[in-house]
DNA sequence: CATGAATGAGGTTTCATTCAT
DNA sequence: AATGAATGAAACCTCATTCAT
């Protein structure tokens, strides 16, 4: 079963490589087969058709992104610094996988059928962490009580998308952190707390 | 000549037509040709390829994009006033073209040849527009000297972006313009503008 | 018209010679492009499908069948004849197209979605045709009345489909009208007719 | 070894349902393992590949049609009544097993490799049955003499395949033996017993 | 004997583009 | 300028068969 898990990772690695090049189209199962060193055949003992092995890779992407980020957020206190967290680690984690996030930002985000599947499933587990930060730091007053909870996270959310879509589209030619800072600036003055906090 | 450009536009409504219900690759030139009642060879003789027809609906498009906005944003004084036109203006547009927003959006932005078209150079009047707008109410004073321009920017089209994207995934099913408040509101607070400016 | 006609029928006769050569599912549509001299897309202008295509053949086949049959039953007179003379041009038919017949007789005959198809319908012209024989014979008080017509003409077409069947199974390596007056023999006497009549 | 028939058997009896429901091509190992609850490569410890199993079939099944059917000729007496018999027998047999008649008639008798294998010589056995009863018939002096006997099991064996395809083909929406007595009277007509003899 | 994961060849079908009319 | 028939390349997927365990 170990043996069985690692050729289907395997094979997501490769398809991971392959649809963050050309797009869903223009990847052939065939490039795909030949990084992962595994006939085209054998694609096809892992996963139902070529559309079912492009939405099983956030499924798995999406778990790694919120165990790490639970890291991440651990022993922080205060939503101020939860946020900034938050959106660092966000940007850093595309940071260190860009061939994911072409293929999550440019091909499956955008696509209808996403959010029917298993992987749009996974992808809620991380808005809803956004949205329960928002919570407390309103409950805790740090937040304004006159701002829509659900239009905030979808401020954070737009911002940071935009974000790393723009620095994918620009060819990773520069740091996506970057600008982290002013990001941080913007959207926590904008829910109101003060940097000072 | 205008008999020219006629068939050439009906070709482009054909094609955001079809473009908006499939996606790029789905769509075909056959159909296409159907809908704007011409033979499929005709539309080669007024673009290049299908890649060409793709890309000219954004330019056209875009166009009227702007013209329309200066109209609205004519006699209109104060950054505040201007910015929140700016939005409403925005998600007005799109609520009233969601074809062609399913093909900007889903499809275009996200597309790498993109940034290479003229399309794109059209599409930079849109958002030099705005920069110019969050430029004269920082020399103005009634935007903080301590943010950044372009992030702000950023700011600003993520947030309508994530916005319009998000409605269109969900099928139009709810009216786009229903939290304008609520994103100005987040917005222009968070550059610095209180609400009574 | 004429031309794409033309072009149709090309396609069809390429498409019996290698249906009859192999089966159904052994044949390639590359096969039959290449022996009527046309680019494989060009099947499917003409033919929605593969099934399609190998449908479209006994259509025509039997138009022709049916329009000779009637020009040889022409100024025939009485059901003795007229039945000798169906039993010989059915023998016949097939001696002369025994491409079509391998493909009739082994592959449609047996198809069970063969009696759903246009094809099926332009048979029933010939069966009908045999069934109004042997009624007018009965009329004439020249066929046995308590015989079943049905079951006769299963009788008939029966014998013809074994003979011009076994035929083909052994390689066409001898004539089939070689016994075809021990099969008319044999039927009539069976109907009630003497020979004599 | 029993044991080891027994799982052959076990395939086999798969192997008739898989193959009657869809045609060889369209039929799998993997669905046919399945049924047989065994593993796909059992298969290939006891049959060749596909088409040996395929061509298995009707070895054995014509074993049991010729086993049974002496049973029913013995103690019978009379020409006339032992090809009645076997007129029933043949029609019953195939109302017994309509998957084994499918696969028989619509795919093993038009096949041209089955001339070749060795379920076809234990056909023989059967063609060479209904023979010696119609030359014991002539010797007697109730069949008449000027019939051929080679055409007179075409005769019997034709009228009997059109018959049970006939009903296949329909869905065996009917019962097969329904005009058992009408076909019988045709055919020992057609070949000179009277209906008393 | 039994298994079932791995293989990889091969065919149907689609569709952008061309070009003769 | 307009047409639309012809093209042909290219890719997904299936499935019989093998072989290491």
């Amino acid at each position: 079963m170990s043996k069985k898990n690692l050729k289907k990772q395997q094979i997501i690695e490769a398809a991971i490589e392959v649809f963050s090049k050309n797009n869903f189209q223009n990847s052939t199962i065939s490039q795909i087969a030949q990084k992962a060193e595994v006939a085209e055949g054998t694609i096809y003992q892992y996963f139902k058709n070529k559309e079912d092995l492009f939405f099983s890779i956030p499924v798995e992407k999406t778990k790694d992104f919120c165990r790490e980020l639970e890291l991440h957020l651990q022993g922080i206190t205060g939503t101020f610094s939860n946020i900034r967290k938050f959106i660092w680690y966000y940007l850093y984690f595309f940071k260190m996988n860009p061939g994911y996030g072409r293929t999550l930002m440019l091909e499956m985000r955008v696509n209808k059928s996403f959010a029917k599947t298993k992987a749009y499933d996974s992808f809620k587990n991380l808005t809803d962490r956004i949205l329960e930060i928002i919570k407390e730091g309103q409950e805790e007053g740090v937040i304004r009580k006159d701002v829509n909870i659900f239009i905030t996270r979808q401020l954070i959310l737009g911002i940071l998308e935009h974000v790393v879509t723009r620095w994918l589209l620009k060819g990773e030619t520069y740091d996506v952190l970057e600008h982290y800072q002013d990001v941080s600036d913007l959207v926590l003055h904008g829910i109101g707390l003060s940097k000072g906090e």
